[in-house]
DNA sequence: GCCAACGTTGGC
DNA sequence: GCCAACGTTGGC
């Protein structure tokens, strides 16, 4: 299984969503970035996934959440009505992806940022590079393994 | 294909 | 609100 890092702002979508519609599926779309978009078509049911609160009051992971159905079309990219309407992607070869998430449980605290910063074999999570605005990324095992250590 | 201008992201 | 970093757009 495959490990990831979503981030999203939580006035948008954030992990309260997700324990209020516990055991219900979040689709996870809007992405419109091509990096991001290229690792969201990579993510497979099952895999586990950090959700990260960003441009927000208290930044960092605050759950985990895991993949129940992968990568397919993006919707919201043939609505005109969407905010993520893209008018040159056509339905016969779809430019945008997206994945339906769920939760699999809270943090028992947030893990700050700055704390990631701080944690010796982060240094290559995108999430802790200056200036990165990748939103949707890898992560190795060790990083997660790691990460998970801060919690609690 | 280059690159300046512009828009967005996102921490601070 | 500021601004650095980055991505996208569009003229040439």
């Amino acid at each position: 299984m495959a490990k990831w890092l979503v981030k999203s702002e939580p006035s948008e979508c954030g992990i309260d969503d997700f324990v209020e519609a516990s055991s219900t599926v979040i689709p996870w779309d809007g992405v419109r970035n091509y990096q991001a978009r290229n690792y969201l078509a990579q993510m497979r049911e099952g895999d586990e996934v950090f959700l990260y609160h960003s441009s927000c009051q208290a930044i960092g992971i605050a759950g985990i959440v895991r993949v129940v159905r992968g990568a397919y079309p993006d919707p919201s990219q043939f609505d005109p009505e969407s905010p993520y309407f893209d008018a040159k992607s056509h339905r016969d070869k779809p430019r945008w992806q997206a994945v339906d998430l769920t939760l699999v449980r809270q943090l028992p605290r947030l893990i700050p940022l700055h704390e990631l910063k701080g944690l010796p074999g982060l240094e290559n999570l995108p999430l802790v590079r200056k200036g990165s605005r990748l939103s949707v990324m890898p992560v190795t095992e060790d990083e997660w393994q790691l990460t998970l250590r801060l919690e609690g």
